[in-house]
DNA sequence: GATTTGGTCGGGCAAATTTCCCGACCTGCA
DNA sequence: TGCAGGTCGGGAAATTTGCCCGACCAAATC
């Protein structure tokens, strides 16, 4: 890739399954005439390929979106390009999320209830370089950040945990099934919660994280 | 479970999918007066369920069945009983397979291409507490082990071990199939194949091997 | 009490994946 | 020249996943 004509301002890629939504915010984010939304995705895997070809200075993302695969994309363009800034721009705002988020390789978390004047100016900060989250996310942040919380495993239930464990020991669903006497259907039901509640795609991200967590060895 | 008064003689449980085959060494083994088979399994499941009920003096297994669960069920008998004796009876005799039977827990491994004297003096050896091998698999082991093979990756050609690597990476297929410029078809079929070659059976197994293998770490 | 909340357990069902098997294409080697 | 083996992918049936929903139960809150 060839060297690019810097144009002044702030290009942004949005990312949102939800095209309602996209377009409102597209228009906001116009107003502003420094900003310029250069490309739109409604899924991971056009976000993935949408950063690749615009090379975006912000990606405003909802991680939301089906399959979970918000952070995956976030991983994702990261790899590719470890300077990328990622905005995240979600409906909710759990520290969990927050976490996973930032640690995925976000660079700023922003609520959708917030104020339009908080989301732009947490793209500028991020388009600067900074990390930037809205007022209610940082207060969930600091709040969590008093309890001693140690790990992703927090969010997970006992059962999940102990499921957890089995999975990142190598047992088959039908073994843990048969081990704590439960029917396959909930064991698989519970695998996708874990998958879900920690943001892991694959098994193997699972057994890394328990190995992180100190849940399994090896 | 209460203590049962010790029948003298070898109690058999044999496993095979193949119910003509099963029957044939019926035939042959009760021919020894010293043997009784109490049960038969044609599956992995059935297999173990029949060992808790049963407890047999020896289990005769053949560990290609459907699922390529043989070697998972030998685990399984092991992990609820250390002291069981499960002598293997397959079709082939590839060194890499021996060893993982062996590695699993097996105490013998006899090809069905042996004399029957040959299954029935394994079944005497390993009811005893030792190891037992057909002659024919012996030569193959034998033969490996002059040549210095390290690790069960020997198995896997170059791409198998360049995908299983980014497998325990914690990717995705589709982000393997595009790292390597591959259809996602193509990376399942070999997903499939590395875990048949290497026995393993979920992809938390695969890992912990990637890793013992220092094909990946964390 | 009554009710909300949250963890546990599983059914349902479309969509995706897995499991095998097979054929095609290369390359090296006998 | 032919055969063995690694690479790549299609096909089809069986199974699993992804996501949602309802039921039960226990503790917390009103």
């Amino acid at each position: 890739m060839t060297t690019m004509p810097k144009i002044p301002g702030i290009s942004i890629l949005l990312v949102d399954d939800h095209p309602v939504v996209r377009q409102g915010y597209r228009r906001v984010l116009e107003h502003q005439d420094d900003f310029r939304v250069v490309a739109e995705a409604d899924n991971a895997a056009n976000a993935y390929r949408a950063f690749k070809s615009h090379q975006p200075d912000v990606v405003v993302m909802d991680i939301s979106m089906p399959g979970a695969s918000g952070l995956e994309a976030i991983r994702n363009i990261r790899a590719r390009d470890a300077d990328a800034r990622i905005l995240v721009f979600s409906m909710h705002s759990e520290a969990a999320q927050v976490k996973a988020a930032f640690s995925a390789g976000a660079s700023g978390f922003v609520t959708k209830g917030s104020e339009p004047a908080e989301l732009i100016a947490a793209i500028r900060s991020v388009a600067r370089g900074e990390h930037a989250m809205s007022d209610d996310v940082a207060r969930v942040l600091a709040l969590e950040s008093l309890v001693p919380t140690q790990s992703a495993l927090d969010q997970l239930g006992e059962r999940e945990i102990e499921i957890l464990r089995q999975l990142a020991a190598g047992h088959t669903k039908e073994q843990i099934a048969a081990n704590l006497n439960l029917s396959t259907k909930t064991v698989q039901n519970y695998h996708y919660l874990i998958k879900a509640k920690t943001g892991m795609r694959t098994d193997a991200q699972l057994v890394r994280l328990a190995v992180e967590c100190g849940l399994a060895n090896l």
